[in-house]
DNA sequence: ATTTAAAATGAATAGTATTCATTATATCGG
DNA sequence: CCGATATAATGAATACTATTCATTTTAAAT
């Protein structure tokens, strides 16, 4: 009944473009993409099946900008929750932390990120518009000096967001909360040294001491061992 | 025409299952689990459609008994190819090669483990089971001394296993093939220390070295940043 | 060989994505 | 402001495919 308010013919395309794909991303986060139904967005949307589809050529397409829209807001969040003068590794710690929040509340439109398949090559265009938040950071790290022009940034974004994503799973499978931890001992692990942290995560995680005697056991072991 | 060959009855429902995971396998990994059909999977076993739903609930019943197939497969073939006698360390770079190469190899499946939504909760069983293989190692590694009681392997493997697989996909992103240097690079992350590894990676490997300065650079600029 | 049970079949059913002829709404020239 | 024209929206009809189930085939038992 609350039909759009009167507005300019674009306003009011582009609300409605906005509906859909809110009705959309709540119906596919509650329900999957299978068993979400084309009908119960319309109606969530409050339009018709067919306009659907005057927005979306069909339903793998209405899931990709969802999805899409998803990145992108998650992008411009990232950007925001970043100090731009912070030292590289303080806005890393920063990142790690926006991330790890993001990805744990709206878990399920992650999930449908990477859908099975021979996926368009575009689909993921705004994922990696995200992850260059990280190339950024690092990046301007080197330029300031603050880190070795030869940093090899693919590979440790794949350490960052890999295991972000993981351990995300990982808290989801035992229903668990967003931990801060998590994200304190990543940055441990890739600097190997925690000590310098323990500030910013207060004083009580006693994980932290553990891994750097894991580690400094680990790297004893690789010392002695050659290689097959 | 060719039918199951005369065998007991166990027998020739089992090759019969085996078949039909086989067909299901082959098309859910080329077509998705959207774009693979019934009759398809009926036709590629050789049985009509109504006999794939006596062996399988449904269709998503089908897909989780491909993919718990393959995670019970990769779980024997992470076990042969250790060596249970070599120390924790190189086990690890054994399970590393492995699981990387593995899930190159079979991308889609293993893309089709994750599939959105409220999935069964024992369907990730089998994935469960696998990870375990990490643990026993690490395990094993406390149990001998060479790692210290407190290790937090729950974190260490999040970050094992959530590298690799975000590698796998940067790789197949960009249509490379399986590269060493990536579990090289994991684990002189993990220790902070690569020059122990570099006779396992030939010498060509100039990435280790970037990522220790890197690495020592983060972590003088995490000594100096306290935290908000 | 006959009966009984188990397994397999594929045509019929059901459910849902997608299309499209029709209707409503907006735009514009006069 | 009115009619003509274009644009957008509608929802009933269509198409496609997962799933069911009455029937048939095959195997087991006596």
């Amino acid at each position: 009944m609350t039909a759009t308010p009167r507005n300019t013919p674009r306003e009011r395309t582009q609300a409605r473009e906005s509906a859909i794909l809110d009705a959309a991303e709540q119906i596919f986060s509650k329900a999957g993409f299978d068993g979400a139904k084309i009908s119960n967005i319309a109606r969530a949307a409050s339009v018709a099946e067919g306009t659907v589809y005057l927005y979306y050529k069909n339903k793998r397409d209405l899931l990709a900008g969802v999805v899409g829209r998803f990145w992108t807001r998650l992008t411009l969040g990232a950007e925001a929750a970043i100090e731009p003068d912070a030292p590289a590794a303080e806005q890393l710690e920063q990142l790690g932390r926006y991330h790890l929040n993001s990805i744990l509340e709206q878990f399920e439109v992650v999930s449908l990120t990477y859908r099975a398949r021979p996926q368009q090559e575009q689909d993921l265009d705004q994922v990696r518009e995200y992850v260059r938040v990280f190339d950024r950071i690092m990046q301007r790290g080197v330029d300031r000096g603050e880190l070795p022009p030869e940093t090899p940034i693919g590979q440790l974004r794949d350490v960052f967001f890999g295991t972000l994503e993981f351990s995300a799973r990982t808290l989801k499978l035992r229903d668990r909360a967003y931990d801060h931890s998590v994200v304190t001992n990543l940055l441990s692990i890739m600097v190997g040294s925690s000590d310098s942290l323990s500030s910013a995560a207060k004083s009580k995680e006693p994980s932290n001491r553990d891994l750097m005697n894991t580690l400094k056991s680990i790297q004893k072991q690789l010392k002695h061992s050659g290689d097959s």
